[in-house]
This record gives C-alpha cells, structure tokens and sequence, in this order.
DNA sequence: TGACAGTTGCAAAACGTTTTGGATACTGTG
DNA sequence: CACAGTATCCAAAACGTTTTGCAACTGTCA
C-alpha cells in the first residue's frame, strides 16, 4: 500500500514505456507490441495489482463507462429492487455500472438529478416511471441517449419497454375459465392508466375468445389496494348471481378479496376462485391458500433496458423500439373448479 | 448544441483565463479575483449552460465525489428501497451521487464489483448487509473508507448502524402489556442472527419490567415466513393457557398469526391481540384490521450511513461508532385490551 | 552494400479541470 | 522617487490515461 500503482509504476516494474503497456492491456489485437512482452507487462501488471483509473480514461475517451438510472416514485414500490438489480446485471456484464438517483415527484429535484449525472459524464440513461402513458421526458436530456423503463412516451421517439398489460389479464382470465368458471367478475382499477385500461381488455378479449358473455355486472372498481379491494368484492360476492371466479386488477387488491370471501364465509377456492396480477412474494406467497396470480417480469425489463441502451450507444444507430414483456402464469392454489 | 462547453469557452466569452474562471467559479472566498470579474464571469457561465466535467475535475482533486453503496441480498427484501433512498438523500444533500451495485450471495462477483468500485474511484464505500453479527470486511475494500449498514463487524473497528433491536421489542411488548395482557406469547424466530436474540431479549425485559413472569411454554419458534407463523400460531392458541397477546417476530409472521387466528374462529382483537416488527406497508396497513407494528427505521439508517461516510471522508479522522436506530411504534388496530 | 518494408517500441500531446508560482499594475509610504 | 505591499490576473504543470506520429531495429532483396 505504499503508493498508489498506476500505469507508469507499472511501465517502470516492466521495463517498458507506459505506451506499452497501454498497449499491452487494451489492445489484444494490436500488433504493436511483441506478444511476449505483451505476455510480460501483463503478468506485471497483475502482480502489481493495478487497476486502471477510469476517471482518467474516461476522461481521455469521452465514456465514462456510466450509466444513469433515474426513476420517480418507483423506488418505494416493492418492484424498484428488482428492476434495479436486472439493469444492474445488464450493465455489469458490459463492463457498465449504474448510478441510481430517484426524485420522487419532483420535476426540479430531477432536472438537477439529471445534470448531476451528466457532470459524471454518464453514457446514457435509463429514465424509469411508473407505468404512465405519453411519459414527456426532461429537455436536459438532450440528445443522451436515453431509454424509458417501464413507460413510454407519446410520440415513441425512443425505446421503452412495458409490460404486456392485455396478455397479462388473458392468461390470468384464461386459468379461470380453463378450470371451468363462466361467470367471471373483476375487481378493477380506478385509475386512469395504461394497466386499468389494458387489464380490463384483457379481461374482456378473454372472456369473447372463449364465448362467454361480457356482463357489466360483475365489474367493479376501486383504489387498487387491499382495503378498497375487501370492500368491492364484498360487494360483488353478495350481488344475486354471484360470480364463481374474480379477477383482481393486482395482488394487493386479491388479498381484500381474501378476507371479503372470510367474511362471507366463502372458502378458497372451493366456493370462489381467485387471480391476481403482480406476484408479490410477499402477499402471493403469503395469503393461504396460495395465490395464484400473473408475474410482472420486472427483473427482466430492467435488463431489457439497459442492454437496449447500451447497444444504442455503442452500436450504429438504430430505429427506436417499443417492447412489450409477457407476464407468465405463477401458480399456486386460489383457482379450482366452481363450484356447482 | 454546437461544441461541448467547457471552461476554455467561459474563459473565452467572459475574455479572462480559465485560472480565472475557475477561481470565480470555486473559490468565492479566495480573494484572488475581482468580485465584479467574478459576478462577470458567474452570468456568462450560466448564459452559456456550463457545467463542469466531473471526471476532470476528479482527475485533478483526487475525489470523484462518487460513493459506492454494495449491497448483498438485502437488495431482494422490501426495505431496500427505503434503505437506498435514505443514503441517496443524504448523499445528494452533500453534492455526492451514489453507484449501487449488488452482489447477491457471491463473494467472488463482489470482490469483483468493489474493484470496479475502486476503479471508478469512489470516495467511500457504504456496505450494507442483511443484519448478521460479526460480518468481516473484503479484503479488497484496504484502506477506502467505509461504513456498515444494518450489519457489524466484530472488532467494531468500523462505524455500523443497526436498528436497536431490543428495544424495538420491549415497545412492542409493551404496547400489549399497556394494554392490559398478562399473558402474552412471543412467535420467534429460529435463525441464529442478532434479530432472533435481541428481540427475545426485549420481550423477556418488557415481562421483568412489569412484573411478569417469563413463561416458556408461551414461546415458539418458526422460519419467519407466513406459513410457518400461521403453523406455530395455530399450535401457540391452542395451548390450554391460551394467550391473549401474541408479539411476532416479524409482520410475515404476524400475517401468519392472523391466519390461524381466523382458523380457530377468534377475533382480533377482541379475542386475541397482535403486534409486529417492521412495518412493512404491503402487509401491516393491509390486514384487517391493521397491524399494529414497530417500525424498522431503514430510510433513517440509510441516511445516517453516508452522513457518517461523509464526515469520515471530509472531516478529521475520529472513532468508529458504532450506532444503533431506535424503531418507532406505529399503531393501528390489531391491539386491544385483552378478553376478560 | 544500400534501400526498403515490417516490426516493435517510445515521446509527446490530448482529455478538462485545479492550483502553484509568478507577473503586472496599482497603492500608499518613507 | 524608490520601495514594499496588495490586488488582480495569468501561464503552466499536474492528475492518469490513450493514441498519434516517429524512430530504431531487423531482415530481405536487388
């Protein structure tokens, strides 16, 4: 630990200039230097332990090998961990590393997020919503290569990837009218967003596919938690012709569902069948019985993106691409027959 | 958009040297520029949209003004968001920006990520573990500054936060016996970690300090998940002497607890009370009724973290500290007083 | 033997800052 | 009027790399 080892400690230990040792590091190809000697500086350099400076080099050539993650109030929902670490992944196997800032709703605090980052001279961003349509981004962008996780924007001027909201409510849809159900309720969403939206198509494409009748009286909305989940699917559960299966707009709105069926005395799935849509370990996994509910493949789009960006930047221009990530089926056991 | 400004270009259109701007722009104190040059030069730096290259400047300081958060599988748990946000805060507050990485349970990828770290020349490293006692450092970290998040090292030779866990389930306990219980079961946890100990400790100097007897039979033992938590419960609320308060090593296993509370047909908390550890939203605001919990302060530690990382790094050198955060008590309605 | 091509190595410039050691002009003093 | 002292500014070096252009050497061929 006496001094710090750069490339000329290095150079001095080879008995070479540090050109050539440069040389010998990066260039595997380069027929500048004698492949022993290459062979030489670098056993060296590996019994120095040196470890080249990448402020120094990125400075040299302009690619800080950065890149930026910057999200809203995704961060404190339970998919930011995942999502980070699938982009972190990602960009650690090119050699990348991340650096995560969140502003939570703040348009100020982000803009100046986004100039911190581009002090650090990062190579491109990966700018993360929660899933919004006609996502506007930030001027101070620029022309930073950039890529939308979990959002798009309006006019699809770059890349995004989302989740398949319409598939992801067929296939739950479809487990239950697989295992025999017919009349199907949902518990869905208030909210004006893209997952509303998409989850109740879904719910209708499936229902037409396979001849069953949309019937507006088994649809109800709420906030999409538990406690408004319990209170609107009480309500559904006692309407006359009660539906033998439910639909949840996510899982934390299934769980209110759970404790509606307890307190009519409804048992699971015996007497009502239930999906999700999320697959939080913590609830999904947790409830009893299990449920059964369709994954948001967040670990996966998180990787989605920053691989995208960094083909984008260090790969020849390209057209940008709107990607749609499919939500597979995780079983457990809140779906059985219907009861007759 | 034309060429990158930088600070030739202030120098340039302000008609000074870049000595000069860069003295305006640092050194407000430095009584080596004229106030009117550098108010000059200030307007002309903004006009232009300079921003200065932090590599460079890095280069130059030695100090990249990054720091390095490295993380195992805590990054998979619920609290991480919370925990990263808390140091990202404090780390924007100082001008610094964090570079997350994580390293699940692979000591090898890590070694190999706190290099990359190194190499990016991180001012300091915050290392954040799942609470285990007696973690030991990487070799790799040598002489970089560095704090312990939610962890400890044996020999306390570097400052580590923790969340104090034996008081947080004397308040726990507590709120049962303020309540009015005497006999009150605890549901553990069978892990050999920091958290399983402290937290029987806390319960076992709750029942001294209030005159009750430690009673074993009221203690059982389970992996702390839903379904073992409903397993042991379900055993606990049978016993002959059935308690009446039931303090649970975690939220999961509180969940666990409702479950088999449900199952024997006894109301919370008119038949039986509840109280957790941790807080965590997803479960405790969305049982029913709400679970009435300790809070585990991962923002805060997050927080006082890179606080600390940053004294260390830009103040005189002082002794480790070893920190212990204090969790709050959040009530909600799973305590009541007991059953006559 | 001399010219030439190919191989291998090096010195030096560049990336964008910060900081040191002057240089210059100005102020007042003896 | 010379002089020290102060205020203001600048040129140049340095941080640790990468890369360009050139030099030295080797061997080949006429």
């Amino acid at each position: 630990m006496a001094t710090k080892i750069g490339i000329r400690e290095v150079a001095k230990a080879a008995g070479v200039s540090v050109t050539t040792v440069s040389h010998a590091l990066n260039d595997a190809t380069s027929s500048r230097v004698n492949p022993q000697t290459q062979q030489h500086v670098r056993a060296v350099a590996k019994d120095l332990g040196y470890a080249p400076n990448r402020l120094a080099s990125g400075l040299r050539n302009q690619r800080s090998q950065i890149l930026g993650l910057v999200s809203d109030e995704i961060t404190t929902t339970p998919f930011a961990g995942a999502m980070i670490r699938g982009a972190q992944d990602a960009a650690y196997e090119r050699g990348y590393v991340l650096m995560v800032v969140n502003s939570g709703r703040d348009p100020e605090l982000e803009n100046r997020e986004i100039r911190t980052l581009q002090q650090h001279q990062v190579d491109g961003i990966v700018y993360a919503r929660m899933y919004h349509q006609g996502v506007s981004l930030p001027a101070e962008l620029g022309t930073l290569p950039t890529v939308l996780l979990d959002a798009a924007t309006a006019d699809r001027s770059i890349s995004s990837v989302v989740p398949d909201e319409v598939a992801a409510a067929e296939t739950a849809v479809e487990a239950l009218i697989k295992a025999g159900h017919t009349r199907i309720g949902m518990l869905s969403n208030i909210d004006n967003i893209p997952a509303t939206h998409g989850r109740l198509q879904g719910y209708r494409n499936a229902l037409d596919r396979h001849g069953l009748q949309f019937n507006p009286e088994l649809v109800t909305a709420g906030v999409p938690d538990t406690t408004a989940g319990r209170e609107i699917a009480l309500e559904l559960l006692q309407r006359p012709e009660r539906p033998t299966g439910l639909f949840c707009f996510s899982d934390r709105v299934a769980m209110g569902a759970y404790q509606a069926a307890a307190a009519l005395g409804l048992r699971i799935p015996e007497d009502v069948s239930i999906v999700g849509v999320d697959n939080l370990e913590l609830i999904a996994a947790a409830l009893w019985p299990g449920l059964t509910t369709v994954a948001l493949p967040h670990y996966e789009m998180g990787r989605w993106a920053v691989t995208r960006l960094l083909d984008d930047i260090e790969g020849p221009a390209t057209a940008a691409v709107q990607e749609m990530f499919s939500c597979p089926l995780i079983e457990r056991g809140s779906v059985g027959p219907p009861p007759d």
